[in-house]
DNA sequence: TTACTTAGTGTAAAAAATACACGCTATATT
DNA sequence: AATATAGCGTGTATTTTTTACACTAAGTAA
C-alpha cells in the first residue's frame, strides 16, 4: 500500500518525531504562577501546593502552570485558577514577569505572576484540585515555608503589590464575604498593611466613602454582642480608585 | 554518491527545513519593547521607529527587539536600549507583560514591556540607533501616529503607569538635566499629569521635601529674568517614597 | 526709558488626619 | 435572676495638609 509512497510516509513519520523533540521546549517557555491570597481566622493566607514532581519534587510552590499555545496570558491565568480552585469568576490581575536566565533549573521559563483575591471560610470553601502537586494546602503568609525556584521572590512583589493596591482600591472587599462587619474589614487591612488601626478614624474613613450598605442585619450565633452586617456597594468604587487612602 | 542513502539524504534536508520553521519560533517568542520617555522643549516625547521590515514595514512602533536565550529579562532590555541609543546606566523598568495570541501576526510572541526617563537636549541628546528601522524620533505624546502590532495599548499602559508612579517616586528628575529650574520642574509634573498647578503650591511643597539643592546659581543666556538653578539631591530619597504627593 | 516676560513670594480658609476613652449590649455562666 | 465577659459602637479637639488666590521684582530687548 505504501510501496509507492514510501518516502512521504517516513518523512511524516520523521516529522512527527522532530516536532515532539522541538515543540515542547517552546510550549515549556512561558508559565504562569499565582498568588492566591484569602483571608481567614483574621489570618492572610495565600495557596501553597506541595510538589510532586522533579524539579524540586516534596517542596513547597506558588500553583502555577505552563501556557498553552492558544490561549492568552489572562486566559491561561483563569485556565489554571480554575483547574487548581475550582473557582470561575475570580479577578486576577497580572504583576510581574520573572525572567532570570537560571530561575528554571531544566531551561529557560519566563513565569508570568498574577495575583487573585479569594473568599476563603463559609461555604465557599476552596477545595483545590492538582495533578502534580501531593496536596495544597491555605498557609499564613507571616508563616511560610522555604519555596521552591524563585517562589518566595514572586510572593515578595505580589505582597508588596496588594500592599500598595489595597491603598488605592476596594480590594479588601474581595477577600471578605459577601456581608461582613466593619471589624472584619478593619482586620483586612491591619494584616495587609501589617499595623494597627484606630477603629474609630478607620470606621469613620470607611463609612465616609459611601461604599458600604448598612444591612440592617447583625451577626448570627457569635458569643457576645453582635456587630452590624454591612456590604459592599460596587456602583461607588470610583471615589476609592481617585486618590490614597491613609491610614 | 548518495543512491545508498537517499532516505537520509532526503531526511537531512527534511530535519533542516522543519527546524527552520520550528526553531524560529523558539526564538521569537519573548521580546522587550521599550517606552522611552524623553522631556523636550516643554513637551514629553517617547521614541518611536518607523520599521523597515515585515510585519508593519513603513508603519510607527515602539523600539523593541527578541531577547536572547543566554540573557536575563533586565538584562535583555538593557542591551536593547543600549543599541538603540547608545545610553547605558539608565534605569528601566519593566511595567507589563502583553500576552494576547494574535498580538503578533507572524505567530507567538509575548512582548514584556520596560519604561525608561532620558533626559534630552543640552548635550546629552540622544542619537537613536538600529538596523531594523529606517528611522527614529521622539514624538510629542500628544501627537502620537497610528501604532504598529498592539503598541497603542503598550505605549497606554507605560504612561499611566509613569502618572501613578510621579506621585510617589521622584521621576520627574530623570526628564531634567542636573541643573533646572523650579518652573522646568513643575512643567514635568503638569505634563505628566496633563494638568495646571499652582505655582506658589508647586514651590512650597517640592522645596518641603528637602531634596532641592539650591545651587546659588541663576540660568544663562536666556531672554528676561533668569531663574534659580536646583540639583536633585539623591540621599533624600525616602520621604517622597513614602507618601503620595498630591497635586 | 520703557515695555515686556518670567521669577518669586505669603496668608487665610477649608479639609483631612490624628489622638484619644468609655458606656453599650448580647451572650455565657453561675 | 444576677453577674461577668468580650467585642460593639460612638464624638471631639488638635494638628497637619491642602487649596485658593495676586502682586512686586528682576532682567532683557527695543
Amino acid at each position: 500500500m505504501f510501496t509507492g509512497n514510501k518516502y512521504i510516509y517516513l518523512l511524516l513519520i520523521f516529522k512527527i518525531s522532530v516536532l515532539k523533540e522541538v515543540l515542547p521546549k517552546f510550549n515549556s517557555t512561558f508559565s504562569i504562577d499565582c498568588v492566591l491570597f484569602g483571608f481567614d481566622e483574621g489570618e492572610l493566607k495565600i495557596l501553597l501546593i506541595e510538589r510532586n514532581e522533579e524539579p524540586f519534587k516534596d517542596w513547597w510552590a506558588l500553583p502555577g502552570n505552563l501556557v498553552e499555545e492558544n490561549e492568552s496570558l489572562d486566559q491561561s491565568a483563569t485556565r489554571i485558577l480554575h483547574e487548581l480552585t475550582g473557582l470561575s469568576d475570580i479577578y486576577m490581575e497580572q504583576y510581574y514577569t520573572f525572567g532570570d536566565v537560571n530561575r528554571h533549573p531544566q531551561g529557560r521559563v519566563v513565569s508570568i505572576a498574577y495575583y487573585a483575591l479569594l473568599r476563603l471560610g463559609g461555604d465557599k470553601v476552596v477545595k483545590p484540585i492538582s495533578n502534580y502537586a501531593k496536596q495544597a494546602y491555605w498557609i499564613n503568609v507571616k508563616d511560610l515555608p522555604k519555596l521552591a525556584f524563585d517562589h518566595q521572590q514572586i510572593f515578595e512583589k505580589g505582597m508588596e503589590k496588594i500592599m500598595r493596591r489595597i491603598k488605592h482600591q476596594p480590594i479588601a472587599f474581595e477577600l471578605l464575604p459577601e456581608k461582613f462587619t466593619l471589624t472584619q474589614l478593619q482586620n483586612v487591612y491591619e494584616v495587609i498593611l501589617n499595623k494597627k488601626l484606630d477603629k474609630r478614624n478607620f470606621r469613620k474613613k470607611m463609612l465616609s466613602f459611601g461604599v458600604l450598605r448598612d444591612l440592617n442585619e447583625k451577626q448570627y450565633g457569635v458569643s457576645f454582642r453582635a456587630a452590624t452586617l454591612y456590604k459592599f456597594d460596587k456602583r461607588k468604587y470610583a471615589k476609592l480608585f481617585s486618590k490614597e487612602i491613609s491610614f
